[in-house]
DNA sequence: GCCAACGTTGGC
DNA sequence: GCCAACGTTGGC
């Protein structure tokens, strides 16, 4: 069992956008960054991740999803009307992996970004180190405590 | 819109 | 393999 913490643009993805979805399941696609990659295909089925806002008005962690299905070959890579197209990727060994995920809970209330860095026991957390941009990362079992904790409050 | 930080690209 | 140039991310 796993914890994860997933960034999207929810001008692009909100969680609002997946509460929609058939079974609220929806394919973590479009991943274009090496680490992200390696760390979605280490995800396992069951792990949790908490799903971010970012590039928006009020940055934060708004819900939890559940992996429902582990790493299997994202095919917007190979679909020339995507902006995700990567034409340099071949199906016999696709450059680019996604999950499905489900959504789990959304939370009340927004955890802010600013709300994350006031907590010392977050001062590890990946998502808070200066310049990380990363979109897909591994957060360890007692951040999460600490975050849920933060959301019940 | 600005800009720091970082990843990728491509010439050499 | 080095590294400058460039593009992207994402908070502010």
């Amino acid at each position: 069992m796993n914890y994860w913490l997933l960034k999207s643009e929810p001008e692009t993805f909100s969680i609002d956008h997946l509460a929609k979805r058939h079974q609220q399941i929806e394919p973590w696609d479009g991943v274009r960054n090496y680490q992200a990659r390696n760390f979605l295909r280490n995800m396992q089925q069951g792990d949790l991740a908490f799903f971010y806002h970012s590039s928006c008005a009020v940055p934060g962690i708004v819900g939890i999803v559940e992996i429902v299905k582990t790493a299997y070959p994202d095919k917007t890579q190979f679909n020339p009307e995507s902006k995700y197209y990567d034409p340099r990727s071949k199906t016999t060994n696709p450059s680019w992996s996604c999950v499905d995920v489900q959504l789990k809970s959304k939370f009340k209330t927004i955890i802010t970004l600013t709300e994350l860095k006031q907590q010392p026991q977050l001062e590890k957390l990946q998502l808070l180190r200066k310049g990380n941009r990363l979109s897909v990362m591994p957060i360890t079992q007692s951040e999460w405590n600490t975050i849920i904790k933060t959301a019940s409050n």
